[in-house]
This record gives structure tokens, sequence and C-alpha cells, in this order.
RNA sequence: GCUCCCGUAGCCCAAUCGGUAGAGGCGGGCGACUUAAAAUCGCCGCAGUCUGGGUUCGAAUCCCAGCGGGAGCACCA
């Protein structure tokens, strides 16, 4: 199809001559990227203390072909944050590297029958001129790649280092298989949908020994330090991951399980409501509920078997529709209510989910919809114990016999109505509870539960440990050796990195193992003495190699550290991290998680690895994603090739806040094309000298480019770059005009308002920035000229236009000044004609003057 | 179903504290230059802030309700 915007004319079509009269910015684009080039002006030297230091880090690719539109929104604004903190005179941290480990590289080779590596590194090739084409200002002395073994070293010694402390562990248990990928996925890979976010293949569920991280230690720092980030992070961020993490404070309750040996403990957050309990419901793909099965009757047993394959077959789709009508079976078995005595039956149904809280519930049909629903569709007892309809409030903990009495209406029976009473109340049918309410009422009970030794207060995450095996090549080897005893063995440091065998002559196509385990020579070896041992096939997820590489970046050809402490001391945490909302939960967190694990071992001071975050939004077409299927495909290097990085960039910043979508059919790189050409054309037509006393300038435009001065600063640091670009604009319009119909373009303050518009314009597009700079007589870079101080005594206003109300209505503008004292504007004001005329003859009620703004006169009448 | 965000001109978007609704761009119209066109330069704002209430001297801005759009969560005990 044809681009909308493709047509662009490469100049203003003059002939470009020899006067330099013509922009052209593909021909800047050369001049000046062979000057970056030679010059490396964006290389930072970690010993120089000259200037203070900022971090400012953009989301590392997944190198998987070339950039697309998203990369080019995304790393402009990066870009247009790291060379604001230069231009205020910061030292700029600002590196770039590649996640190059993962599925894609893999897939694609077995496709051609290559290796992952020729696939990985030619598009870094691809993407890393890219870059350089689109005016990134990246210290490129420190790129590194995720998939060479200089890297992938630290990851395995980080994966040692969480062995020692016992957060990298071995488990045995259901995962998440992706059937198209042929490997396990972490829970956060799968979608609410129940599919890959990957493959989009459904996931099914399989049994497999697996590494995990223990995250699940770290859930309620991870949650309570989402405090600090308030107000730096994306709200909407910080609420995903609260929501992911997702802790629930309530109560453990045992129960015992006649001809059972161990007591059976449930979660809930309502212990409150434990004399309403009618039954206990126990996962049907947990422990518990195959071994109460194998224990019971064996009508049981065959149910039982027949229950639980129906419930593996049916996806994650299916189950987790809310809608859906509950299914179960008896498992014939009876538990006793700790707190009563009560004889309850024990169901198994696939409402209850095993791998959450102990895999088993106490069923409150009463106040709990979900077992209401289960109880009235097979016909189990429900029982009242909140009265829902008493008048109760925080302030009155115990409800007298006379409030009982006075209040004692019986309210709509859920077992009637099917609608369970979740509200607040007061106990009934509860024993010691009766009359508590609920706050006091969980108190109470957990003493209760506590002196008898049959309950505790408790708490419960959504949070699942991190699995971290995957049965592929392509990432980095787990630095473990099997014993022929089954025993673990971690490969020493020293011997660290455990290589990738070569992928000739593996088969890496995807059959439930890892192609590791078929490198014979590889995956053989012996221990220290001598006896035989096999490495562990499996890689590690790749968000392992994400979750720490903004500390590899601070010197990543050490190879003697995974970073220096000393360095993560000057630099980290990061200062601006810019990125896709896409990662809010699963490299978030897990690169939280990471920097607080290294925070315990000693090895940073810092518990937060970015201190705040920046998510664009996503680039549309036509008010749809794009993508080649739908047809609406805007390709990036079509785009730059129309139109130059520098148009490109400058409709990026210009198009809205960052965070919103863009829809590139509502913008115009043409216009910031011309926009550019306008600015340059200018910086051509000074005729006054560099080093020219700006004193004597024209005051009206020297007092529109302080007023910028005053205002960037502020702007760009809340990402308001669309308004910094307009105020831009506008200030190019007051310079042309004061050149052609105005003082001229031999002002000094024509020329102190081109080097403000090429100062701030450098942030959005460098190149034409730069060429500006030359013309106007500069040998050195415009990235480190400096944004100026705003001259105060420019700021003030000689007069300001004060506005007169009568009721709200503006009934005459006043000329006055700006120090005007209110008593001597109301003055002002009652004297105008045209005040008057509109009071009337109504009565002045009131004068509320905001000098030197407002005059307000309220009239009754 | 629950929670959060957003509705300003034909379109994309501005509007520090509640104080003149319009900065900027796109589109459109008119004009200058030109033999003509392109490019360039100049001029023109076309809506009263989704709707209905409320608070206030004063509301795009704060509160309530509704409508429309988007996002997140959703059998988590």
């Amino acid at each position: 199809m044809t681009l909308q915007h493709s047509t662009a004319p490469r100049s203003d079509g003059r002939p470009s001559g020899d006067d330099g009269s013509s922009y052209d910015i593909f021909a800047l684009q050369q001049k000046w990227l062979a000057r970056w080039e030679a010059e490396k002006p964006f290389e930072v030297d970690d010993d120089s203390n000259a200037k203070p230091r900022k971090y400012i880090l953009d989301m590392f690719p997944y190198p998987s072909g070339d950039l697309h539109m998203g990369h080019a929104e995304a790393f402009a604004y990066g870009d247009i944050v790291a060379r604001y903190w230069r231009q205020q005179g910061f030292q700029v941290l600002h590196p770039i590297g590649w996640d190059s480990f993962g599925l894609p590289a893999e897939n694609a080779a077995i496709k051609r029958g290559t290796d992952p590596r020729e696939w990985t590194y030619a598009n870094i090739a691809q993407q890393k001129a890219s870059f350089k084409l689109y005016g990134n200002s990246f210290d490129w002395s420190r790129e590194l790649h995720t998939s060479d073994p200089e890297y992938y070293k630290w990851n395995q010694w980080l994966f040692l280092k969480l062995y020692e402390k016992g957060l990298a562990y071995r488990k045995d248990s259901w995962v998440n298989w992706d059937p198209i990928d042929q490997t396990v996925l972490a829970n956060e890979q799968v979608l609410p949908d129940g599919t890959s976010e990957r493959s989009g293949a459904v996931v099914v569920k399989k049994q497999l020994t697996q590494w995990y991280f223990k995250i699940t230690d770290y859930a309620d720092r991870l949650l309570d330090d989402l405090n600090q980030l308030e107000g730096s992070w994306p709200a909407k961020v910080i609420a995903m991951q609260r929501n992911w993490i997702g802790r629930s404070i309530g109560a453990d309750v045992d129960f015992v399980i006649e001809g059972h040996p161990d007591r059976v403990t449930v979660f809930t957050t309502r212990p409150d409501t434990l004399f309403g309990t009618t039954f206990l419901v126990v996962a049907p793909d947990s422990e518990l509920a195959a071994q109460l099965a194998a224990d019971s009757t064996p009508e049981v047993q065959a149910a039982f078997a027949d229950y639980l394959e129906q419930v593996q077959k049916s996806t994650e789709v299916e189950r987790q529709d809310a809608g859906r009508v509950k299914t179960g079976i008896p498992l014939q078995r009876t538990a006793i209510n700790p707190v009563n005595g009560e004889r309850l039956p024990v169901w198994t149904a696939d409402y209850v989910l095993a791998d959450y809280g102990h895999g088993a519930v106490m069923a409150v049909p009463a106040h709990d919809q979900r077992d209401l629903d289960f109880a009235l569709k097979f016909g189990l007892p429900v029982k009242v114990v909140v009265d829902t309809n008493a008048p109760v409030t925080g302030a009155i903990p115990v409800i007298t016999q006379e409030m009982l009495d006075a209040a004692d209406v019986p309210g709509p029976d859920p077992a009637d109505t099917g609608v369970a009473l979740t509200g607040a109340g007061r106990m009934i049918n509860s024993g010691p509870l009766d009359g508590l309410n609920k706050a006091n009422a969980i108190q109470r009970v957990i003493e209760l539960l506590e002196a008898a030794g049959t309950g505790r207060a408790a708490k419960t995450y959504r949070l699942r440990d991190w699995l971290i095996s995957r049965q592929r090549y392509w990432g980095t080897p787990i630095p473990i050796l099997h014993g022929e005893d089954g025993s673990l063995h971690p490969v020493p440091e020293s011997e660290l990195p455990v290589r990738l065998p070569d992928s000739a002559g593996l088969d890496l196509k995807p059959k439930g193992q890892s192609p590791l385990g078929a490198a014979t020579d590889w995956v053989n070896t012996t221990l220290p003495d001598g006896s035989p041992a096999r490495r562990d096939p499996d890689t590690m997820d790749t968000f392992v190699d994400s979750s720490w590489y903004f500390l590899r970046f601070l010197d990543p050809n050490d190879d003697s550290r995974a970073f220096e402490p000393a360095d993560a001391e000057k630099w980290a945490p990061v200062d601006q991290y810019v990125g896709g909302v896409e990662h809010a939960i699963l490299h978030l967190l897990y690169a939280r998680f990471i920097t607080k694990v290294l925070f315990d071992l000693g090895y940073l001071s810092f518990t937060e690895p970015f201190s705040a975050v920046l998510n664009q939004g996503m680039v549309l077409m036509d008010g749809s994603k794009m993508s080649k299927s739908r047809g609406n495909l805007v390709e990036f290097a079509s785009e730059l090739a129309a139109h130059g990085a520098d148009a490109l960039r400058l409709t990026m910043a210009f198009a809205g806040p960052p965070e919103d979508d863009i829809d590139w059919a509502d913008v115009s790189p043409t216009g910031s094309a011309k926009f550019l050409a306008r600015a340059w054309r200018i910086s051509g037509e000074v005729t006054s000298p560099p080093e020219v006393e700006w004193k004597g300038g024209d005051a009206s435009l020297r007092r529109q480019t302080h007023r910028l001065l005053a205002d960037a600063p502020g702007l760009l640091e809340a990402f308001k770059f669309n308004v910094v670009v307009a105020r831009l604009m506008e200030l190019v319009n007051a310079i042309r005009k004061a050149i052609d119909s105005g003082p001229g373009a031999g002002d000094p303050a024509v020329r102190e308002a081109i080097e403000v518009v090429a100062v701030l314009l450098s942030l959005f597009s460098p190149y034409t920035a730069e060429d500006m700079w030359e013309r106007l007589g500069y040998g050195s870079s415009v990235a480190f000229a400096g944004l100026r101080k705003p001259d105060p005594t420019l700021l003030v206003e000689d007069s300001i236009t004060a506005i007169v109300q009568v009721d709200g209505k503006v009934r005459d503008k006043l000329e006055v000044s700006p120090t005007i004292r209110a008593s001597e504007l109301e003055k002002l004001a009652r004297a105008s004609a045209a005040v008057a005329r509109s009071i009337g003859d109504r009565e002045v009620v009131n004068v509320i003057v905001k000098a030197p703004r407002v005059v307000n006169i309220a009239t009754k009448g």
C-alpha cells in the first residue's frame, strides 16, 4: 500500500548549490553521523567527577529484525531525556545493548537450519545501524549482548548466588506448558485468556521438575516498597504490580479430617464466618485431594479419577470463565470444625485452585457467592452467621442485647435469593462471637484458634515463585551438575561460564526436552571427585538476563565481576527508565526482586532499580494496532528514508503526551520537516557575530526567548515534549517576523533566540540542531552547549491585562502594572464606564480582587 | 461485575493555584512572489470545553449522576 506520508520532498526544491541555502536532512545526516562516529561525544568517563551524574536507560530491545515505529517512539523519548540532562550540565550514562537470547532466534534457526547466533547477530548489526542513523546519543562503548558468554557468565553467577541463599530451588509441580514452543512458561507469561503471550497457544498443565526463584520470599517488600515509587512510576504500573502480588490478610484454620493423619489447613480472609462453614472444598489437582480420594471408597476413587481427567482437559479459558456452572464431587470424607466440632462433608471442585493458599477452602455459602453457587447446585446446607441488617457501625464494637432485640429482623435468606450476604453486620449463630462486628469477630476468632492451637493469623499472596527453567537451546545454561545419585552440584564460580555447546549437529526442534540434553559431549561431565555427572540441560528464562542488565552497563567488559559496587554507587539506581507498559509486571517485578536480593547480598546500597519510569504509548495507524495482516503497517525504514531522523523524532515528540497512543494518520512528519527547514534557514540568515552582546537586542523577542528558557526545564521534566516543541515553533515564528518585518537579521535578540532554539532543538532533532549551531559560528557540538538560565529581569512584564468581571462575565480589560495593589486595581475597575454600565442600578454586594489579574464584582437586584 | 484513566475547533493537541478558553501543528480558505507551478512568506480560529446537576464571586479544572472511549483485574477463598 501507499504510505500516507511517504511523499515528502527531500528538499525544498531549490538547487542545492554551494550557497548552503537549502535544507537537506539527508546530507546533514551523513555529515554529522560521520562526525559523531569519529568523535564519540557520548561516551562517559566513570572517573570524572567534574559533573553530576544521571543514568538514563531505555529498555534494551530484542533484536527481532529491524527497528519499528514503536522503537522509534520509545527511543526518541529516552534520547530526549538523556540530551536534556546533558544540556543541564550532567554527565549522562545512556547505554544500549541487546536482549539477544530467546525463542524467535531459535525458531528462525529451526526454520532455516542455521545457528541462532547468525540470525541474532545479523539483526543486531542492522538495528545498530538504524539506531545510529536515528541519532540516538548512546554510549556505544558499553554495548552488550546477553547472548555473549561474557554476559551470561554473570547470569550463572547470579543463579549460584541465589542458590547459595536458598532462593533458587527445584520443585516438582504442575507447570504451564506451551504446546507450540514446547517449553514451560512462567505464570506471568500466560495471558488472562489462558494462552501463551509468545506463541498464542492454549497453555496446558504438565507436571515437571523445574528450577524456581523464590520471589515469594520478597512479596512483602516488593509490595510495600511500591509506596516509595508513587509519583515517579506510572500509577497504572504500580497498580498492576500491587494486583499481581495480591496480598490477602486473614487466617489459616486447621481442620481434622476423620481417618486422615494430618490436619488440613485452609486460608480464609473471613475467619469471622468460621461458624458458618458447612463443607470443605479441596482443589482436584492437589496432592491432598489425591490422598483423600485414595483413602475413600472405590466408587469415590473412580469418580475422582474421572473428575480429575475432566478438569485437566479443560483449558484455562474455560476454567476461568466466572459465569460457568460449578462442578465437583463429594469425597465421602468428614472434616471437623475446630471451633464447634461440627462434622462437615469434604468435596473437591475446580473452583478451588491448587496453587493458591493451601489448595483448600472452608466453604461458607451464606457469605461467599462462589460457595453459595456450589452449595445450591449440590444441595449443601447454608448457615447464616452474619446479620447484615443489624445497625453496626465501626464505633460500636459490641452490640448490646437491646440492640440485638430491636434489630432482629431476619435478612434475606441466601438459600432463597441465591445472593450471598458479603456485607458487614453483626455475628449471630456463632457462639462466642455473637454480637461482635466484623473486625472484632476476626480478632476474637483468631485469638480462640491460637489458644487452641488450631489456627493463626496468616497472609497469602497471588504471586507465585518464578519458574526459570526453559527446555530450549538459545539461553543461559543453568550451572548445575546432576550426580548419578540425583545429587545437585553447583558449578564452581571459577569454572564459569558454562558455555552453550555449538548448535551444529543438535536438533533444536522443540520436543519437550531441552536440546542440550542431546549434546552428549557437553552434557556428560564429571564431578570434582571424578564421578560421572550430567549438566542440567535446561536454560534460563530470558527475564533473568534482563533482571540485572542495567548493572552490567556500568562496565560490560569487566571479566572479574558482574559489576563493581563502587560503580553502582556512582551511577545507579537508574534515574529514568523508558519503555513499554507491556513490561509493567514481568520485567519490572523481576528486576526489582533481583535488586533486593543483590542488596541483601551486600552488592548494592539501594533496593529499587529504577527511580522513575516512563511508559510510552503505542504507535497506531488508522485507529488500530499496526500489523502486516491488517495492511496498516508503517515501516520505520521507509519513514526514515522519506522524512529523515530529525523529522521522525520531532513528530514523535510533538504528537502529544508520550504516554498517549499516537495515531500515525493524525500526525505530520512533513509538517515537522517543514518546521526544521524553517528553523535551519534562520540560522543562516543571522548576521551578528557569536560574541555579540545580547543586551541591546529587541526587548520583546528577548522576553519571549527567556520565557521559554524559564519554562522549558519544568516542561521537559514533566515529559511535556509536545508543549516544548510548540513553544519552539512559536519562537521560530517570532524570529521570522523579527527578521522580515522587525529589527532585522542583525539584531542580537535574533541571534540569541535562534541559539536557544538550536540548543533546545538538539534534544529532538540533533542533526538539524548541530548544523544550525555550526552555521551560527560555533565549532563545538550543540549537544553540550548548555541550557542558559533565564534573565529574571526579562521575565517581568511591563504591563499585564487585568480583566474586570461583573457577576462572572468579562466586562472590561485594563492594562495595569504587574505589581499593582489590590486597592488600586479595584479603584480602576470601579472607574470603568463599561463596568458601571453593566452594573446599572443593581447593588454591589461583593468585590473580589486578585491582583493583578482579576476583579469580579458581584451584584444583587 | 469491580477499579482506574480520558472526553476542549473538521483532526492531533495546549491552557502552573479554580481567574480573558487557544499556544503549536494538520486540514481548509484568502493573499504576496512567479509567465506558471512548486517551495517560501503573510493573513483568516471555523468550538465555547460530552450531557445534566452541584459547590464558588468565578469551573475545561473541584463534587455527584449519566453517556461515550480506553486500560487493568476478575472463581485468589
